[in-house]
RNA sequence: UGGGGUGUAGCCAAGUUGGUUAAGGCACGGGGUUUUGAUCCCCGCAUUCCCAGGUUCGAAUCCUGGCACCCCAGCCA
């Protein structure tokens, strides 16, 4: 039952690749590509990209889905977010295989089609400066007006663009401009800029440009150069496809890819925007891009998300062009499903209190077996230990309970989870606080293993760790980073961050075995939710653990609606 | 007074060549199983598809007119 095999719901794109192969257009092909800016670290809304553009690919008989950086911009970009952004794809479960491009790979042939478009008289050198050519472009409603240099000579737009390129100018002088309508009621097509002046050192190209290209002019064409049968893009560049398809039908390519554009993600109580992502790094909101509470592929890697969640999760949210914020449910719900079927269970205690096992020999210790998970032997077991003293949740204990709570309390007897039924008779609390600090209980050797021969019955079971063997460490517990539904939609968003989105436990009691957990291994500690190790802040002798998601609780449902 | 898009349940989303009782998931409510108040399993959850007209024996699907929301005036992508 791998995901592969889950029926794949239909939906816009599929459709209409499927309507291209049934006209055998592209000669049958698929070939699809990812496209990021290294300027950043890649967010769930880029999982949606990925795995749709990947997904495609792998869908399809022969497909093909290239990375290709979209590194047109050096101000902004990094050599390191490439590395970081290769990492994700990869550990999202996906392979470019030997399809690893960079749209500066193309400046050269991009240049030389600038001068087709040159010669053409397509395109022409302009010496506007910023302002002018904001003011030249008109509005929303009004047309925009002709540049004076609109009409400059063939031969002297190719000798100023040849000099643009030799460094002769300085940033700003002059930039390259398509040459289409000025009074198009589509803003992009009002001669947009093609090439601008920047004598920034390249991360890959160095020293060697003085100009560079802009996306609408290189986003085409790098999909053209590369066979791209289907251009995957978000809704905003909607209103660049008309100039997608203008630069493709000016210039001698070798195919016309189709551009199409699919509505981005939102996820409430959260935001997916590099701008703001980066100012909750910056501002120091958060420990840095992979702080287990960012959205980020990074962050949700740290705290714990599985790879086929999220690919999961990108398949249930469907492909279409509506504006939606989708619930983070969904994605909890997609973590949860595969953390259930693929971790091992073990105990843990959070928020520790001290229980006595008055009967229980002070100097034994006992060793009890435990599967690792109770739906699926074949995940086996082990042994954890029991002794005099152990510990137990304080949550798990009330002096004076409502009438459903089944856990314990005094004179009640409940079950340890895989031990023996105990029963408080004495509850000990401190004497100036009153608070209540330990639980003498006696335990019945008759229910080992936790059922009792005489067939009573406990309603309760409720998990513990012995005192003496307990692995005591840190353990954070994540909530969801902002209090309300759309953050970003506000002005004031950073207002709305959750003062709670962390809180770090330090001295929970876990299960002596932990001891041995892996980086980044993932766990149920029963009753309280998946964990998993923190792959930076562990130490051999000390993992460090991240809360990845509750479990579903009805308990406290119940409580709060009461 | 410009252009481009989108409107199916609380949140997503199938359905669109007009023809069953409008899929499915999340959330929510109820019940069963259970040594995790977990998992799992049942059951319920839109007489109605943004609104108003129209065409038709028949409309979420076609036509007309409204309304609401999103995007666009970087030498960013």
């Amino acid at each position: 039952m791998t995901e592969e095999e889950k029926p794949r719901s239909s939906n816009f794109i599929r459709q209409i690749i499927a309507d291209d192969l049934s006209r055998n257009k592209n000669n049958g092909r698929v070939h699809t590509r990812f496209p990021p800016e290294p300027n950043g670290y890649l967010h769930v809304g880029h999982a949606k990209s990925i795995c749709l553009n990947f997904g495609l690919a792998a869908e399809h008989a022969g497909g093909q889905c290239n990375l290709r950086f979209d590194d047109t911009n050096p101000e902004k970009e990094k050599i390191e977010y490439i590395e970081a952004i290769k990492d994700d794809i990869h550990w999202l479960g996906f392979d470019w295989e030997d399809r690893l491009f960079y749209a500066s790979d193309y400046f050269e042939q991009l240049y030389d089609y600038a001068v087709h478009l040159i010669r053409e008289a397509k395109a022409y050198v302009d010496s506007l400066n910023l302002e002018e050519m904001r003011e030249y472009r008109g509005t929303l409603t009004e047309p925009g007006r002709e540049s004076p240099d609109r009409n400059r000579s063939i031969e002297e737009n190719l000798d100023l663009f040849k000099r643009m390129r030799a460094g002769e100018f300085e940033a700003g002088q002059y930039v390259l401009r398509a040459r289409i309508d000025m009074a198009s009621p589509n803003i992009n097509m009002r001669d947009p800029t093609i090439y601008r002046i920047k004598k920034t050192r390249h991360h890959r190209t160095g020293d060697s440009w003085n100009i560079y290209p802009m996306y609408d002019y290189t986003h085409c064409i790098s999909d053209a150069l590369e066979g791209i049968t289907h251009s995957l893009c978000t809704l905003e560049f909607e209103d660049h496809r008309p100039l997608y398809d203008w630069f493709l039908d000016q210039l001698p390519v070798p195919c016309h890819p189709q551009q199409i554009e699919f509505a981005r993600l939102n996820l409430n109580y959260t935001v997916t925007s590099k701008r703001k992502l980066n100012e909750l790094v910056d501002e120091g909101h958060v420990r840095g891009w992979d702080d287990p509470r960012m959205p980020t592929i990074v962050g949700m890697r740290r705290r714990g998300y599985p790879p086929a969640a999220i690919r999961d999760f990108c398949e249930r949210i469907g492909i279409t062009k509506n504006d939606t914020v989708i619930d983070m449910s969904v994605l909890e719900n997609c973590v949860r499903e595969e953390l259930d079927r693929t971790t091992c269970r073990v105990m843990a205690v959070i928020n520790p209190l001290r229980v006595v096992i008055t009967n229980f020999p002070e100097d034994q210790e006992e060793l009890l077996d435990a599967p690792y998970h109770p739906n699926l032997p074949e995940m086996g077991s082990r042994e954890v230990p029991f002794s005099h003293v152990i510990w137990i949740e304080r949550d798990d204990f009330m002096e004076d309970p409502p009438k459903k709570f089944f856990r314990l309390a005094p004179g009640r007897e409940v079950r340890l989870r895989y031990a023996y039924f105990i029963t408080c008779e004495e509850v000990i609390k401190d004497d100036s606080t009153g608070e209540v600090v330990e639980l003498r209980c006696s335990y019945d050797p008759q229910t080992r293993g936790g059922s009792a021969p005489d067939g009573r019955k406990v309603k309760g079971t409720i998990h513990w760790v012995s005192a003496a063997q307990a692995l005591e460490t840190e353990v954070r517990l994540y909530d969801r980073l902002f209090t309300v539904p759309e953050p970003g939609r506000l002005e004031d968003w950073r207002a709305t961050l959750n003062p709670e989105s962390v809180r770090i436990i330090s001295g929970a009691m876990l299960e002596p075995g932990l001891l041995q957990a892996k980086a980044e291994e993932s766990f149920q500690f029963e009753r309280l939710g998946y964990f998993c190790v923190d792959a930076k802040d562990s130490k051999p002798d000390r993992p460090v653990f991240n809360r990845t998601v509750t479990l579903r609780d009805s308990w406290v449902k119940q409580n709060k609606s009461s």
